[in-house]
DNA sequence: TAGATTGTTAATCGATTAACAATC
DNA sequence: TAGATTGTTAATCGATTAACAATC
C-alpha cells in the first residue's frame, strides 16, 4: 500500500494500469463487490503474481487474503494514481484524418485528458470546430500555450513538419509530447516524450503472425 | 549476420527495427552512403552497443570495422527482416473516425500493409469508400475474409462491440488481430493479437510530466 | 600505423515469476 | 478449522550495457 509516497513505480506497472482500471470497472457493472489478483489477472491473461504486486503499488490500503480489494476503493485508487480525476488541458497539431479522429473521440475525457484546441495550417480547416474543438492557426499556437498554461501537445501532422511543431511547442512552454507522426523526435531536457510508433506495433504483430503461419 | 535463419530477435529489437530504417532513408537521402552503430544511435537518442546488436541481428553481411555499413544493403536487409516488400492484405472494422483515418493513411503502404475492404454495421457508411477501399456491410466479412484469405484484421469499433467483431474476425480465419479499440480482446490460440492500448501510452507520457513538473 | 568500429562474450540491471509465512 | 489470498523476500529470466580482442 502507498500514502501518497511516490515510490517509484516501473514503467511497465504504469502501462497495465489502464487495463486494470478497465477490468475493474467491468466487474464492477457486472454487481461484483470485491476482487482478487487472480480474477484480474485471468481476465487479463496476465500472471496473477504480477498483477497482485502492480494493485499493492497503488492501492491505498491492504488486499485481505482471502477475499482480496473492495472493487470501488480499488477504482478510486488506481483513477487517482492516474490521475484521471485532475483534469490536464492538451492542444492538438494537425487536425488531418488521425488529428480529426484523435479530437473526436469522446474517451479521452475518461483519462482526465481534455484537448481544449486544435491547430493546423490548411486554411480550409482553420475556423471550423470538431466535437466543439475549435481549429485556429498554427500561428495562434505560441500564444495560445502560453495564455492558457498548456502543458501537454499532441503531434498529428505529416512528419516533415513534426520536429519544427515540437520546436515550437516546447519553445512556448509545453513539457510533455505526444507523437503520433512517424518520425523521432528530439524535445529539449526536461521535456516528456511519447511517440506512438505505428510502424513499430505493426512489425511485433506482423512477426507473431509469421511465426504462427510458418512453423 | 544472418542467412535467413529465424534466430530468435527479441520483441524489443522488432520494435526499434522500423526507427532504425527510417533513420537509414533519411541518410540516405542526405546522400550518405556508409553508416555505423553510433550515427544511428546518437540520431535516436539510443545507446550504440544496443543498436550494434540489433544491427548485426538483421543484417546480411558483416559490418566492416571503422566505416561501418554499406547503407543501402541494410535498408535493404531491415525492410526485408519487417517484410515491407512482401505486401500483406488486411481487413479494418469500424469505419468511424479512427478507422476512416487509418483508412486514409496512406503511409501503411511503406509497411508492406494493404487495407483491402472496410466493414462497418452503419447503413449510411455502407457504400461509401475512403481512398479507395469501399465499406461493406459487416455481415459480409466473414465470406470475405474466406474468400480472400485475408490473415489481418483491424478493429477500430466502439469497445461495446470488439470482443464479438474479433470472435468472427478469427472464426473466419484472420490469425492476426490489431486491436484499437479500449478492451483487453480475448483470441483463440494460434491467433497474434495487439493491443493498442491509447490508454497505457497515455498514461507513461502523464506520469513523466508530472515528474517533471513536480519534481 | 593508429584509432574507430566491429562482433561477441561477460557483467549489470530491471522486471517477472516463484516461494512462503502471515492472515482472514 | 482449512484453504485461498495477501505482502514480501528470493530466484529466475531477459534485456541492456560494458569489456575486449579482431580488423579495416
Amino acid at each position: 500500500m502507498n500514502e501518497e509516497r511516490e515510490v517509484k513505480i516501473s514503467k511497465a506497472t504504469i502501462q497495465r494500469l489502464p487495463a486494470y482500471l478497465r477490468c475493474l470497472q467491468s466487474f464492477r457493472q457486472q454487481g461484483i463487490r470485491t476482487v482478487t489478483s487472480t480474477m484480474v489477472a485471468e481476465a487479463l491473461g496476465l500472471n496473477s503474481i504480477q498483477v497482485r504486486k502492480d494493485l499493492a503499488l497503488v492501492s491505498s490500503v491492504s488486499g485481505r487474503p482471502k477475499t482480496g480489494f473492495a472493487i470501488q476503493e480499488l477504482i478510486v485508487d488506481v483513477r487517482n494514481f492516474l490521475g484521471y480525476d485532475r483534469a490536464s488541458e492538451a492542444i492538438l497539431v494537425g487536425a488531418g484524418g488521425l488529428g480529426a479522429a484523435l479530437i473526436g473521440y469522446t474517451g479521452f475525457a475518461d483519462y482526465g485528458l481534455h484537448i481544449v484546441a486544435a491547430f493546423d495550417s490548411n486554411p480550409s480547416l482553420i475556423g471550423r470546430s470538431y466535437n466543439g474543438v475549435s481549429i485556429l492557426s498554427v500561428e495562434e499556437m505560441p500564444a495560445f500555450i502560453q495564455e492558457n498554461n498548456i502543458l501537454m501537445g499532441i503531434i498529428t501532422v505529416p512528419k516533415g513538419a513534426a520536429q519544427s511543431v515540437c520546436d515550437i511547442m516546447t519553445d512556448a512552454g509545453v513539457r510533455a509530447v505526444w507523437n503520433f507522426a512517424p518520425v523521432h523526435l528530439a524535445v529539449p531536457q526536461g521535456v516528456a516524450l511519447r511517440n506512438e510508433d505505428m510502424a513499430a506495433s505493426l512489425a511485433v504483430l506482423s512477426k507473431d503472425l509469421s511465426r504462427l503461419t510458418q512453423d
